[in-house]
DNA sequence: TCAAAATATTTTAAGCTTAAAGTATTTCGG
DNA sequence: CCGAAATACTTTAAGCTTAAAATATTTTGA
């Protein structure tokens, strides 16, 4: 059987079943990679608690309404969010109490609403997200435009890789 | 595009506050960084549940129990999965009802107690931690030994970036 | 047309997670 | 020694999250 051909894989795309299961550097880099991400998502939504009494679920919901002025159904927000359906449910229930949401029947389909920000959901939006653009500018603070554009990158990279894994791959 | 004299609002107080507000690279870094993160996590998650029928959590406090076979207490495992207290207490109360955990009080403090891996637990996590490996190097196959060389070093970068805000910074 | 499939949403049950308050025990300073 | 502070852990209340089942409506295809 294939032995030292350690030969760079190359785009093989045969799984990684290779010789020894010495894949200690992903594994390292999986375990940084999500390190970093919680330290920084937690910092986020402690100040999102701290400074204005919201959570990072309903603040990701609110910058998606904002961005879509004229209102989304349910499963937009579901599907941009990338959450599931009853999460969605959930949430705007809890916004809509808070007075941050309005809602009104879909006209083309009665199965569906719309909802959007507002105008005191906007309002509070604009004034967080402003004060969030800056923690995140500050977060990053210590990478230079350079440093951005390779993770930038190599994020992209990563991304495409771990897409050829979800949902199906060998599937026909 | 957007207009582009919106008249920045300039509320400075932070140090990024330099003249305009426009953080746009590092805002949309940190939306890929979080995508990307979990994209993989919840792949992980998926797996882990269909395959051996274990949640993500469960799995990394086992981990932790693997490394240290002298057995950790419930506050070791706490500071080092990086979660509350609380959390750690359900968390092993659900794996010693599986049988996957042992548990005795620590000989020099009556408040603490030592969970180890159950012989049980040890088999099946050495088990689940082989698969977990291959999985982790197949995400990352798309990506140069470089590459991962790379991506260290900057997430690196940026965990010290983001160490600096976290608790305190401005605390005397 | 009309029944079956698809879609939009809600409900349910279970688990994860945290902050805050509470209990038990140990440590420390005087 | 002894009371105060610190530490280890548990409990509680609230919220997030999901998968799966249920409901209502729309679309589709014979």
């Amino acid at each position: 059987m294939m032995e030292d051909t350690v030969a760079v894989p190359l785009d093989a795309e045969t799984k990684v079943a290779e010789r020894p299961g010495d894949h200690q550097a992903e594994l390292r880099l999986w375990l940084r990679l999500l390190t970093c991400t919680n330290m920084i998502e937690g910092e986020i939504r402690r100040r999102l608690r701290d400074t204005f009494h919201v959570t990072l679920p309903r603040f990701d919901l609110m910058a998606q309404l904002d961005k879509n002025p004229g209102g989304m159904t349910l499963g937009e927000l579901s599907s941009r969010m990338m959450v599931s359906n009853g999460n969605v449910t959930g949430l705007v229930e809890r916004l809509l109490a808070q007075g941050l949401l309005d809602r009104r029947p879909s006209p083309s389909d009665r199965r569906a609403q719309l909802v959007s920000l507002s105008s005191e959901g906007r309002r509070a939006f604009r004034a967080m997200a402003r004060t969030h653009e800056n923690w995140i500018a500050d977060i990053f603070a210590g990478l230079s435009p350079g440093d951005i554009d390779d993770m930038m990158r190599l994020l992209g990279k990563t991304k495409a890789s771990t897409a050829r894994m979800v949902a199906g791959k060998d599937a026909p």
